[in-house]
DNA sequence: TGTACATCAGTGAACGCGCGTTCACTGATGTAC
DNA sequence: TGTACATCAGTGAACGCGCGTTCACTGATGTAC
């Protein structure tokens, strides 16, 4: 096995084990020495490869995230018009969230844990570009009349705040969160509420 | 001072210090011997009140939450029209999130921390009727045609989904987050996200 | 192809500090008569 | 109004366990000649 591939593997059973043990305690930063044992991976390992206990929930927040991020831009690669866009942000937002609630959970339990302020450069440096071709997506619908003339942050709130908070609802085992219903009806009024006036 | 009156004081200077704690370190969760100096509150009485560290969070938590939904009760209690409940839950929950950061990003930082799940009979008790009359207020003013019929879950996510989202990125140190705009411009557009078709 | 060395990956025992929690106790308020 | 007792609020030293981190080391892969 070659040196990348085996530091790869070994990264993996790691950040596989924070996972499933974040499943377990919902600590998204977990005691070393459990993850050892978990992963296989001596302690030594474990920081040789991410520094410290921080290091490996910023690993694992910086590999959700981009697999999140990832899914979306795939998703909406072909859409042409402003109602697939929309459409398909809120249709892969939710069904990857409903596929890997574990790593969508720790997405959301993570957005104000100390480790994402110690760690900000790295993890933007990952994301960023991501954002970036999203936002630059999104911006490309916005204009000719057919959306209306808003602050482009007052847009990403309307279109993510929604689908956000129906995920969640349900990853907090919200009482009546039906992500099927918000998939249904999410679009249609998603894009009635960033249409321009006609 | 009566007893109830020593008590209540002694938790408040608690709940104060876990407060200033939390933001300085960005822990939802702080060492009780640190609590205590901050407080000048001894380690027993900490325990006495709040008998472990999560309960200090819960009760922390259960108080923020609270202030906020009285905010927001208090705040469309006269409102009679759609369009006025809408405006008025937008502002005063972005003005409250504004003057009490440090509130609302304790709120926000304890979605999904494990203290939740502990304390989770204790926490619904209290916010569970506040909630049921927010949800009754605005069960109150769907139907009629003014309102697309959808089911309750999806009017509650577009409704509070955008504003949630304004606050959150900008409790973050969300780059270009804009409060005010969202404070402008969300109402209209949340109101046209929920509208029946004419 | 082979050898010598450099670099990186992986190990796990050892350290020591800080943490949450307990407990026997004192002090203050409330209650009964 | 006064006394005796009960109940609750508050104290802080003591405990011991679990935690994050280090480090001297071994083993595996890569590189130079």
């Amino acid at each position: 096995m070659t040196r990348q591939a085996r530091s790869d593997n070994t990264r993996e059973r790691v950040l596989d084990a924070a996972l499933a043990l974040f499943d377990e305690t919902s600590s998204v930063e977990v005691p070393v020495k459990l993850l050892g044992e978990r992963s296989g991976v001596s302690v030594g390992s474990i920081y040789h490869h991410f520094g410290s206990v921080s290091g490996v929930a910023a690993a694992l927040y910086s590999h959700c995230m981009g697999a999140l991020l990832d899914h979306l831009l795939e998703s909406i690669a072909g859409a042409e018009r402003l109602e697939a866009v929309i459409e398909k942000i809120v249709r892969s937002y939710l069904s990857w969230t409903k596929r890997n609630a574990v790593k969508a959970r720790f997405i959301h339990a993570s957005a104000f844990a100390p480790f994402i302020g110690e760690y900000r450069a790295e993890i933007e440096k990952e994301k960023s570009d991501r954002m970036e071709r999203l936002a630059a997506l999104l911006h490309s619908h916005v204009g000719g009349g057919r959306v209306k003339e808003l602050p482009f942050f007052v847009h990403e709130v309307l279109i993510i705040g929604p689908v956000a908070e129906a995920a969640r609802r349900w990853l907090s085992g919200g009482s009546d969160a039906d992500l099927s219903a918000a998939q249904k009806h999410l679009p249609p009024r998603i894009l009635e509420s960033i249409r321009g006036a006609r």
